[in-house]
DNA sequence: ATGTTCTGTCGAACCGATTCGGCGAACCGA
DNA sequence: TCGGTTCGCCGAATCGGTTCGACAGAACAT
């Protein structure tokens, strides 16, 4: 069922075959018909392997992923999918690595076993070997949160300093003088990892220009955690009238240990959230949190593309800041 | 950077310097060091899609995923997971397809180009397309979850029927005469879904059993439609003093309204999962629940490569039942 | 009638690996 | 010394596409 058997039975030449189908030669209406006629019939589609090994192109994207051991948070799940998707639109395969900081077999293979066109890479650590990796084989790549030095490569990022001191401002605006900052696990802040890092650093510049003390903790990311949090957070420091938190798993545990305390929400306590996918709507009362960016997994595609297509342009970066809906769970500071 | 530009700096022929990699035939001690020496100072490594065409098998395996629009559960999210991880031990690469029940274009190139050596279906229907379409290729898969008639085909499952029976079952043995099951989405169940439809059957037979009546409740799979489902639940058929849900993602929703109706688990209410993952140590008290069979990738994985291996054996299958464990979530039945 | 352009098609080279048959040299026993 | 193995390596064919140069014949201009 390959190329030569088509053009036999259609009576013509692979080469004419392959120009009906490319169309990078005219073709005689004629022939085009009789050679559809027998693709048709045996349902022929060319070999990807050859077609790659002569073009030189897979027409496949490799997407990095957190090794299972991480638990995938509901954005980044969200993520994969649009990037799957993307991907499928323009007519591209995704090959799957899941791979941690050090560059494990897996890894190997897609990035030097040209087994793709390009790489998007997710969950980057500020410094990150896979990158340096990437850079050294010439393969495009976007990665999805930045570096500490950024310079020439592409990525895609939320810009969480950003939401998380514009948070802050909402939550001051509206009275609260004592505000804390639920971050992902201690583990994660002290590997280097971009959000919360960045989280922490707005949060702490919009609290200081808004001359207040802030709290910040760290959590790990279930449930469990979030409760525990909450109540730690209940105990040592009362005066706390407003949480921001970056932690979207922490949520459901948050929300038990509110309930169980009796804390009223927005009354007694008011919450927001950054990038809380699901929760957002499912929380009682309705999270006010940061939109997630849905458009991210397609943009990093696009940019992907780009970079493909053009290696040798400036590269490009896109950050999102995507609006904070207001909902239920933020209100007025408590008078004391 | 080819297999030709090794053999040149080796000095040997291009058979040579695979035979060396390959080990197919002899190649003397030194001529494999120089080769070798040469191999590492390039870092070079064959080319997959000439490899691919050559030997007639990609080393890919393709894994067919519900499309971004379906929210997947944790669990197959961890399904996903163990696949890709299996299938990286085993040197193998994942290429990701989010296709519906109709076969679209991604599904169409990975099936008929050739670009995998065997396909993994998830969340297969009870009558599936897709099904129909690899038997006709003749291309090895796997499915998770199995059709109506799943003669000659490869698959794994979760026995949910059973699973569903013994958290019954273990519910009677409390003393609970009045029993709901929360089961999936409505359109699911009725888009012929396998484990909403058999987790109907084993609730049905194992309630018929022991003589009693049940309830059956559709809920959509989120923690909002959970909450209202609980309420209604408690509205209309206040006798029921237990549950059994296979429906993972209502449970923070279920959680959130025994809270706030001041319902005592499991004093007031018992609650049973059916492979509940995070959620069963998440829950409050912690959820009694058939522990997640997360060996399952793995084992589609195993399965699929025998079957690759060896076409013309007689296709297995592997039912998963995994035991139940008990927690905190079930007690005797409350006293009238 | 002759030269030129255009159209549609073919043949052959090529991409980068694997693999089979063959060949020279070394080695063996008689 | 000679025939037969064994060892180590090479050359060439092959997988299934794409693409370039060539070329026959029609269409057109002079």
């Amino acid at each position: 069922m390959n190329i030569g058997e088509i053009a036999r039975r259609a009576g013509v030449s692979r080469s004419t075959v392959s120009y009906a189908l490319s169309g990078k030669r005219a073709v005689s209406d004629e022939t085009r018909r009789r050679i559809q006629a027998v693709i048709d019939e045996l349902d022929y589609r060319p070999n990807a392997a050859a077609r790659a090994l002569k073009e030189g192109r897979t027409r496949t994207l490799g997407l990095v992923i957190p090794p299972a051991s991480l638990r995938l948070t509901d954005m980044q799940l969200g993520f994969v999918a649009s990037v799957v998707e993307a991907a499928a639109r323009a007519d591209l395969d995704v090959l799957l690595s899941p791979s941690g900081g050090d560059h494990d077999r897996s890894f190997e293979r897609i990035v030097s076993g040209r087994r793709v066109d390009g790489v998007i890479l997710m969950e980057i650590r500020l410094e990150d070997e896979r990158v340096t990796r990437l850079r050294q084989t010439g393969l495009p790549f976007v990665t999805i949160g930045h570096t500490a030095n950024p310079e020439g490569t592409c990525w895609v990022d939320v810009d969480y300093a950003t939401l998380v001191a514009r948070c802050v401002h909402h939550l001051t605006d509206l009275g609260h003088r004592h505000i804390a900052l639920v971050n992902r696990s201690a583990e994660l802040v002290a590997s280097g990892y971009g959000p919360a890092q960045r989280a922490l650093v707005g949060f702490t510049e919009a609290i200081a220009q808004r001359g207040l003390t802030g709290v910040d903790l760290c959590c790990a990311d279930d449930a469990t955690a979030g409760e525990e949090c909450l109540r730690r957070l209940r105990d040592e420091h009362p005066d706390v009238t407003a949480i921001v938190t970056i932690n979207e798993a922490a949520l459901p545990g948050i929300q038990r240990a509110l309930e169980q305390a009796r804390i009223a929400v927005p009354a007694d306590l008011s919450i927001t959230g950054v990038l809380a996918r699901h929760w957002a709507e499912d929380f009682r009362p309705p999270l006010t949190a940061a939109d997630v960016p849905t458009e991210m997994g397609t943009r990093a595609v696009d940019l992907l593309l780009e970079r493909i297509a053009t290696p040798d342009e400036q590269p490009r970066h896109l950050l999102f800041t995507p609006p904070i809906s207001l909902r239920g769970s933020t209100g007025p500071a408590p008078r004391r």
